[in-house]
DNA sequence: CCAAAAGTGTTGCCTTTACACCCATGT
DNA sequence: ACATGGGTGTAAAGGCAACACTTTTGG
């Protein structure tokens, strides 16, 4: 919700007296950033002084809203070029229950203060790659279990349900990992991506098969070594079928 | 796009220079309107000096955007409590190429002409419900085949491009027809909605067997009588097994 | 040699598809 | 009677789930 990253103090009480010259009112942009970590599902939060949130900004005059997403994500995570898509806008009147504005003298009737509706994204990244950055304002920036996270500001917890719901749904007739593994990656390592999302259980020989048969992985040489069974190959993506399953989908009945 | 149903003309003057006081700046809701009739699936538009377009407006500050989008369709149809569904928002830069003011001095800086957000939505109507209301500012106001329909202004061919996919995709596992068809309807009707969605023929008796088995329709007693071959069965949904279905979705393998 | 877990293959069920046969109506 | 299109059934095919067996490592 908050677009203040990178932004001195001095510059804030700019910001909430001419923000709208800047930015398109009552609009922003939240994304529900997922990582995969230790075999677990997890989200990047923001800590502020009223609360944890899910990263957001403000769409600027001159960008699309998808760019706006975009410059968020880069903001908080440092990556670029990564999956994001949008899934849902939150228009309800009272979400943002609980908004304080900031001790300023005249601010109080800042635009930031006005209602707004934000537009929902959803990104996966690849957990390794990302440094969460906080900033002045926020307090904090990290990783939380998908399972743990903590009462959010205003319509905050809602979104995330709904995001990983479309996260779940997209996973049925499109294939996922390219943005969430390492390169390389073993089967029981993209199993368990899965079953994480799913949040189910699932067997691990029709797994293979099902994966292999969307024709998306090239195993490569490799084994994960250093383990005391069988070792595991290493697959990896092959980026044009991935992108063109991700396309087209894997449409089934009817 | 509009928001200008049931105005006066010398309202409109105040609309452009006032309407930010009571709508959101910035930010519309569009509405693809579906219809079934002669088994062609049809959409409304509505038409203004310049051009055609899909029917929309702008979202009060007390309302949420869904009650906007439910205000706009009541608005166009006369209809209330029909199928609406939100599915994306467009908000690319240069998306109202060509936009018009008005020829009102002081008018052409007015909110209106500013840069717009919209939030699509799709909703499934009666045919024989509807009856498509133009105002005084608009020319017209009528279906469209889904096949012939016109340059549209904007970005609007896209948005009902984007519609038809999203209504497609929610067809593969969630029942549809209660909004679109009349109450009683024979399983011939209903195939031909199907095929017309989807685009594609499909196997009478197969159709048949699927539908019934998704267990939201029940048969009635009555035939359609007048034609001259073996009358079918009328039937009608089940609305707490078609509203279950609705909800929880026929989830497929996973 | 054993435990652990990965790679590969097979069986059977269940869903989907393709198609045949009969039925009821208007002309 | 016949043309037309609806209602019902059935056999073949294909996809998916359940499960057995073999393989390869570290200890």
């Amino acid at each position: 919700m908050l677009y203040l990253a990178a932004m001195s103090k001095k510059d804030l009480k700019h910001f909430l007296l001419k923000g709208q010259d800047t930015f398109l009112k009552h609009l922003s942009v939240d994304c529900v950033i997922f990582g995969f970590h230790d075999d677990q599902l997890k989200v990047l939060l923001v800590k502020w002084v009223e609360g944890w949130s899910i990263p957001g900004g403000f769409v600027r005059k001159d960008e699309s809203i998808n760019e706006a997403a975009k410059r968020v994500l880069k903001e908080r995570t440092g990556l670029d070029r990564i999956f994001l898509k949008q899934f849902e806008a939150f228009g309800e009147t009272g979400r943002e229950k609980g908004k304080k504005g900031f001790d300023i003298p005249g601010t109080w009737k800042s635009w930031y203060m006005e209602r707004f509706v934000t537009i929902g994204y959803w990104a996966l990244v690849e957990f390794s790659k990302v440094t969460p950055r906080r900033d002045w304002l926020s307090e904090d920036c990290r990783w939380w279990d998908i399972n743990e996270v903590p009462k959010l500001i205003f319509d905050h917890n809602r979104i995330v349900t709904a995001a990983l719901e479309a996260l779940r749904h997209n996973l049925i007739d499109h294939p996922v990992g390219y943005n969430l593994l390492p390169e390389k990656f073993t089967m029981p390592e993209l199993q368990s991506l899965y079953e994480t999302i799913l949040g189910i259980k699932l067997d691990r020989r029709n797994f293979q098969k099902k994966m292999l048969a969307m024709d998306v992985l090239v195993r490569t040489n490799e084994r994960r070594m250093g383990v005391s069974h069988k070792p595991p190959y290493y697959y990896r993506f092959d980026k044009k079928k991935y992108e063109r399953a991700m396309k087209n989908g894997l449409m089934r009945s009817f």
